[in-house]
DNA sequence: TAAAAAAATGCAATCGATTACAGGTAAATA
DNA sequence: TATTTACCTGTAATCGATTGCATTTTTTTA
């Protein structure tokens, strides 16, 4: 009944054959206008579909590309994915989602299913700092198919990437909390293998630096991104003999951590510390308390990033000159680190 | 250089055929113990990789599979896929991404490509209340290739689905909201058509109507999910002569627009009207006035919808008899519903 | 009307892997 | 030693679509 139709069959109702089918639903010029237009009559009749599959393996071609983030349910990943999905769809691309939750193996492997599924590229957000040193990754490079980093990016000679400006971002944070009379700010980093906490730690400390105040190690706590870690490092903040007076966090739930620590030992937000976060995750908007927080603009950056995909894809190989787009952050000043408007409140 | 590898390549050097190469990587019994090793060796050596195109395209499976969703950053959804990701990275099977934006055309769309590109199943949560009568649709039934709801169901024969038991989470919320002493319980309901709209709507009313309270169909509003919609329905049912004491949303983001509303009249909540809201985004348990919500098991959710295909795939087409699966809802009562505490309080 | 040019279609190989069936070799049995 | 049996491996078709080259059909030109 619902038997699969490929164009031998059409070819056969109709006495001719499959080239000629395949020529005349691909509007190769050399078919006569009668024919065509007769076999694509009948393909509809008999509801006819592309298999993909064999499309792909004569071609090459896929048109499928393999997106890996640590995990999809954050919602900056999602964004990014959204935007991809969204751009790539428009191409006829389908979007295959990897997850990682930063195992670097499940990365590697990641890479290695998507290229025997024969991707025709794969945007990632890297889980694996070292990951240049690696067998499957150096593969994945001589093979030539498009690959794109997003976000947690490594410079590698020949690989572009999407991201945002972390040190303009790290350094707008600080200079904003400077601007609000705060003193001693500490910052609370993670893994800085990565560059992209590496660069937003470099701009925090460039704005003290630029600011005139003093860069104190102790200050800065590298931690994971989570409310427990942002608890934890709060805590020991406050224990200093000398703590700070504001709180530059390089995560939003490390911020949202930070916060709550520092309620429940009852020191105030903003007028006695204030705080910063990172991503502008949807619930720093809305808390009685919103946090300032660093938009990255995720669909945007996944829209450019599946842009420069279809450039490379389309220009074939000769893109060795790889592409930096690097978007500018902006800063969301909420009620968290508005120490100057609560002071006057006062 | 890294041209691709295939089992020609390891045939020829080994001076066999390709279907001993074949065979001997598929661990076929009656190949020699020494072929098989010699292969295998080889194959490594040459740094051979399987084509799974080429794989899929003879024996009928592409270990791909469709996840249509109205869209990926929204946490209820992305954690859905990640539970779908997860189960089924395991057993080998990628995950295509499709966003429709609850546009229905789009849906029917995303099923068309998703055939094409010779999906083994399709995981959908659906955009598009009369789906069943549409052409597309139903030339995915007859397929027989597995097909699943999740979350927006429909009946339709044949076709299983993963779902929370929306009328016992309307129920349970509702119910709460009367143990806690509310008397005119407002519902912000969605379109209808679709039954999780709807069975919250009857648990809602017939715990209403199980508790001697009145039900009031000018306290039930038809919202879209937003804060928008939120704040304007709540505003209308502020205007009202006898406003209502509690507001149950179907969606967590009109809930957070009911609150804003009410704070900005000046209602105080939960003392004046209770609130509670539906999905347990994150959001919800951050703020400062936590908003009580019903969780869905999104994650678990997405890996039973994993294993319902993964049934139905492994049981070739004899599943006849669909499987409906219902996850148990659980309200978490949190600050904008504990009214009778804040009364204690007072 | 015959020959040349142009247009349309057919033939067969290809993409890479799998598998029913046939064929060959070595070991076991008579 | 001749023959059966078991064990391996090879041949060739297949999945569905595409395409260079050959061939046939139609049209144009002499």
């Amino acid at each position: 009944m619902s038997a699969k139709i490929t164009i031998y069959d059409i070819a056969k109702k109709l006495n001719i054959t499959a080239a000629t089918v395949s020529r005349a639903l691909n509007n190769n010029p050399k078919i006569s206008e009668k024919t065509r237009i007769l076999v694509n009559e009948t393909a509809t009749k008999m509801n006819y579909k592309q298999n993909k599959l064999a499309q792909a393996l004569k071609s090459g071609k896929s048109y499928n590309v393999g997106v890996i983030v640590p995990r999809i349910d954050s919602n900056f990943f999602a964004s990014i994915i959204r935007g991809i999905e969204e751009e790539l769809y428009a191409q006829g691309y389908h979007v295959i989602i990897c997850q990682t939750n930063n195992n670097e193996n499940m990365e590697i492997e990641n890479i290695n299913t998507l290229l025997n599924a024969q991707v025709d590229g794969i945007l990632m957000s890297i889980s694996n700092v070292s990951i240049q040193k690696n067998a499957s990754f150096n593969r994945l490079l001589a093979k030539k198919i498009p690959l794109l980093f997003f976000d947690r990016k490594k410079n590698i000679e020949g690989v572009s990437s999407v991201t945002v400006n972390d040190f303009e971002a790290g350094y707008k944070a600080t200079k904003h909390l400077i601007d609000e009379g705060c003193k001693r700010i500490a910052h609370l980093s993670n893994d800085r293998l990565f560059d992209i906490f590496k660069d937003r730690f470099l701009g925090y400390k460039q704005a003290l630096i630029d600011n005139g105040l003093e860069f104190d190690d102790n200050l800065v706590i590298e931690i994971k991104s989570s409310i427990e870690d942002g608890k934890m490092a709060t805590k020991q903040l406050l224990n200093m003999k000398n703590p700070p007076d504001a709180i530059f966090s390089s995560s939003d739930w490390s911020a949202l951590g930070a916060i709550q620590e520092l309620k429940s030992q009852g020191v105030k937000i903003p007028e006695e510390c204030c705080v910063v976060g990172f991503s502008n995750e949807p619930f720093t908007e809305f808390m009685e308390l919103s946090i300032s927080s660093i938009e990255q603009f995720p669909v945007e950056m996944g829209k450019q990033a599946a842009k420069v995909f279809l450039e490379q894809v389309n220009n074939g190989a000769d893109f060795t000159t790889e592409k930096k787009i690097v978007l500018t952050p902006k800063l969301h000043i909420r009620d968290s680190s508005s120490r100057r408007l609560a002071l006057n409140k006062n």
